[in-house]
DNA sequence: AAAGGCCGCAACCGCGTCTGC
DNA sequence: CGCAGACGCGGTTGCGGCCTT
């Protein structure tokens, strides 16, 4: 949550993120899109390693996040997917839209985990079977720490791939404009003001505007081209916003 | 009311994988 | 084919806040 704010050695900031560093974020990923994190920070004018932007931008900036209140059927999804896919929280994510695997993987740790033990260990009460703490362990590590049941691991890219998954995955990433309550209060971290320092900002070096399209590396998700040229996002304002906004998916060729 | 312990969760770290040269 | 750079993933850490004593 909240580590102690500190630099290291190459001047990157690490710990906490401010909410002017969110709001330089947001604005950044939202007009341009995350072409390649590595340089982000740099463009976005953020003391931060690339790594960084991008797991705060996935896990608590990205529209259509959903935050805590997991429902009964999310809960049962995640069990039934851990206990076949074991700890690939990246694919039990995936079939939950808005959710992301790290909050996925807290949630598991933090309740899910202790529930069902909780539960087995009610049915085991009866039996002779006492040894909990080294027992139970190392069925923690065949289970549940590396966890895949072999058996049902046959099945697993059925499960991913399934595009008829209950839980659509798609509209987790692709759903951009979608307006849910944790989207709006995304949106609202950031107004047409937080935009202004792009306009000035001069990057170190090289030509902003035609960067991104010389990178090899170039990378936006399907997410990021919908608020450039969506006439209904708050931030389309008539004219193209982007560098990147004339770009159609199939140029894209990303998925 | 104060102190200590525990819990939840955001963020970091390190490794594996992918991609381009 | 090997190398390097970037990304993605899972495990782990550590702080703030809540709970218990």
């Amino acid at each position: 949550m909240v580590r102690t704010p500190c630099c290291d050695k190459t001047g990157l900031k690490k710990g906490a993120w401010t909410p002017e560093e969110d709001r330089k974020l947001m604005a950044y990923v939202t007009r341009y899109g995350c072409w390649n994190w590595r340089q982000l920070p740099k463009y976005a004018g953020l003391q931060r390693c690339g790594k960084s932007c991008r797991l705060r931008w996935l896990n608590y900036l990205r529209p259509n996040i959903k935050r805590g209140n997991y429902t009964k059927e999310e809960e049962e999804t995640i069990i039934n997917l851990h206990e076949t896919l074991g700890n690939r929280w990246s694919a039990i994510a995936a079939q939950l839209p808005g959710r992301t695997d790290n909050e996925i993987k807290n949630h598991w740790h933090t309740n899910l985990k202790k529930r069902l033990k909780k539960k087995s260990g009610e049915a085991k009460e009866t039996s002779s079977d006492d040894d909990l703490s080294q027992n139970d362990k190392g069925q923690e590590k065949d289970t549940e720490e590396t966890g895949i049941n072999t058996q049902n691991a046959a099945t697993i890219p059925e499960i991913i791939e399934s595009p008829t998954s209950a839980l659509s995955p798609q509209a987790s990433s692709s759903d951009f404009s979608t307006t849910d309550n944790t989207t709006a209060t995304n949106m609202d971290l950031i107004s047409d003001d937080d935009f202004a320092f792009l306009e000035a900002y001069e990057p170190p070096s090289g030509n902003f505007w035609t960067e991104p399209f010389l990178s090899d590396d170039y990378f936006m998700p399907n997410d990021f081209l919908a608020p450039s040229v969506d006439p209904d996002s708050p931030f389309f304002d008539g004219e193209i916003l982007s560098p990147f906004a004339f770009i159609s998916m199939e140029d894209c060729n990303l998925y």
